[in-house]
RNA sequence: UGGGGUGUAGCCAAGCGGUAAGGCAGCGGGUUUUGAUCCCGUCACGCGCAGGUUCGAAUCCUGCCACCCCAGCCA
């Protein structure tokens, strides 16, 4: 518990305007009130948050609202939030899985207090609880199989039976739970349960499940325990155990809040937290549920957990998202109660939205066509004539030098032969009419020299002296501006192209296999593109915008200078190829 | 069906009895050596439905409807 200062522990005023960079502006919600009134109230002095991920799987981007969620409401409070691992089931948790969550927390910029925490640390103490409530007699050995057991249950409708094992004596219990964490007993066998009631309708108190038996290695805890908590028997302790004041989950567990709240008032714990839930985070064409995710991933589907199709932390970090950008995509999303979808389109805004700003510009050619200026040498003396580009329009990012040649490469999709394309739908080039190349000459298209199949191999072009920097002589009028990238002087890359993984706005939902709607063009390979010079230095996870493009950034663990490769984030917006 | 939760624009939402914020998407226009950015304008006579209370209701009351979650020895 640390210092807390002022008396009016400030209710967020909102800046209604789209997030900027610092961790800073969220807008009021009904937990901030509620923290707000905590402390002005004097009922906490300061604030405890944690972010409890269980290591069966990366992390994604939905819980990368929960991270900023419990980070964020702790730094806004002037509060600290914990790391802490949920790990209860061995069977399905893995060492790597910790290491990558605890990578993906940090390059989201978050700093977890004090060391990372598991609730392994706390078996011992969680341990001597069962047996507190044992002597209490509100926990009894239950010899039932899960059949049974659930068949004891009840449904919905119905009431449960009490277990033929619920009168046990404390003695029996004792000995009972003593022999199961010696190993006496086999998985599945017994299980100690809260004598709670059978009868609720909430079904989370009909004598929940506090311990089972697994012989299995646990990562943290090796082969001390064949014992296991349950979640409910775990969370609420654990939050006790560290001094949480607000545990915030996602709306599922509003139902074990009873439970929760249950087994704090019964043990002797050394606080008293609180438990909130809010609306999990979805997002349409994507799936986010770590089962749904690991099998895309055991299955090969995508090439591992950081694929950059994968809607996980470090798939978006492959793709190209900044940490910033995932950030003010979390921290724009309101916290509330109700499960939203939200569109795809306003996550990809904001990487727009934080690349526009701060990624420099550059050129790179996707699909290549020669382009030969006729007249370079009647006014370039040498073979190349150096341009000089701000390497962003708006910000002073410094400048890049972009060698000019005789012969030089553009798309393909930037060159027309048909002559009555109007200036307006098509603002490239076109044969006979001119066109400004990004940062150098206006040009004009004399010809086109194609092979035996009709296809275009070569545009002849002849440049308009004067016109670097400055705008070309009355009559001339460049249909639009392409970029472009020296064939002898620009470098070849490799440039990976990604589309949505799914083809459903929803493939989580209906009847059908999510994997149905996989979207087969989802990675497409360009092995063939073109690069201004300078980009084959760049440092792996650097960002690019290349002009009339996107968004690209250089692989984190592929890119090299001999052989450069670059993955799309997320292109331009694009308001005019929409009609067609 | 028993319990829990939620319904405000295409999407996410604010709203807390005084006459419907904001963001995304869309649409129209301006600037532009990126069809980008930026700028301006536009976008709910309406708040799941039906009643009721009130001078006044998205906000309070009653009833109904729809959707989500729980019924693992998962979390």
């Amino acid at each position: 518990m640390s210092n807390h200062k002022s008396a009016t522990p400030g209710i967020p005023h909102n800046s209604s305007s789209s997030d900027t960079a610092g961790a800073g502006s969220k807008v009021s919600n009904f937990i901030s009130q509620i923290i707000s009134e905590d402390l002005q109230s004097g009922k906490c002095q300061s604030i405890v948050t944690r972010f409890p991920p269980e290591p069966n799987g990366y992390l994604h981007i939905g819980h990368a609202k929960a991270i900023c969620v419990n980070f964020g409401l702790a730094e806004q409070f002037g509060g600290q939030c914990n790391l802490r691992f949920d790990d209860t089931n061995p069977s399905k948790e893995e060492q790597a899985y910790v290491d990558a969550i605890k990578a993906d927390v940090k390059w989201l910029g978050f700093q977890w207090a004090d060391d990372v925490k598991y609730a392994s640390d706390y078996f011992d103490q969680f341990y001597a609880w069962a047996q507190h409530l044992i002597a209490e007699g509100k926990a009894y050995v239950c010899d039932l199989t899960a059949e049974q057991a659930s068949e004891y249950r009840g449904w919905a409708t119905e009431p449960g039976k009490d277990s033929p094992y619920r009168q046990r004596s404390v003695d029996e219990n004792m000995d009972l739970l003593e022999r199961m964490k010696e190993g006496e007993f086999d998985e599945g066998s017994r299980v100690l349960r809260a004598k709670i009631d059978m009868a609720s309708p909430n079904m989370n108190l009909r004598d929940p499940i506090l311990y089972r038996i697994r012989k299995q290695t646990h990562h943290q805890t090796g082969d001390k325990w064949c014992i296991y908590p349950s979640y409910d028997f775990a969370h609420g302790q654990e939050d006790a155990i560290e001094g949480v004041t607000h545990s915030i989950c996602t709306l599922e567990f509003a139902d074990h809040r009873p439970l929760y709240e249950w087994l704090l008032e019964h043990l002797p714990v050394p606080s008293k937290p609180k438990q909130y839930e809010f609306g999990r985070l979805n997002v349409n064409y994507t799936v986010t549920s770590k089962r749904k995710l690991k099998q895309l991933v055991d299955d090969k589907v995508v090439d591992g957990w950081d694929d950059p199709r994968m809607p996980t932390i470090s798939g978006m970090r492959r793709r190209g998202f900044t940490s910033q950008s995932i950030r003010n995509f979390c921290n724009g999303l309101p916290i509330s109660k109700s499960d939203g979808v939200v569109d795809i389109a306003q996550l990809e805004f904001s990487i727009r939205e934080d690349l526009d700003k701060n990624a420099p510009r550059a050129m790179c050619v996707l699909d290549p066509v020669k382009l030969t200026i006729s007249n370079f040498s009647e006014y370039i003396g040498g073979d190349v004539e150096t341009m000089v580009a701000p390497a962003h329009p708006k910000t002073d990012m410094g400048q890049r030098q972009l060698p000019f040649t005789a012969e030089l490469y553009i798309d393909r999709a930037d060159f027309s032969e048909d002559t009555s394309l109007s200036r307006k739908k098509f603002k490239r080039l076109v044969l006979g009419d001119y066109v400004r190349l990004r940062s150098a000459y206006v040009i004009r298209a004399e010809e086109v020299i194609k092979d035996s199949g009709g296809n275009i191999t070569q545009i002849i072009a002849t440049l308009v002296p004067g016109t670097v920097g400055e705008n070309p002589p009355e009559g001339i009028k460049p249909r639009g501006v392409i970029h472009w990238v020296s064939a002898t002087e620009g470098k070849k890359a490799t440039v990976r192209i990604y589309d949505r993984l799914f083809n459903h706005e929803s493939p989580d939902k209906g009847e059908s296999d999510f994997m149905q709607y996989l979207n087969k063009d989802s990675l497409q390979v360009l092995d063939n593109c073109w690069v201004e010079p300078g980009l084959v230095e760049a440092e792996p996870e650097s960002r690019f915008q290349f002009e009339r493009e996107g968004y690209f950034v250089a692989d984190r663990y592929e890119h090299s200078s001999s052989g450069p490769v670059f993955n799309k984030a997320i292109g331009l917006r694009d308001t005019w190829s929409k009609g067609s």
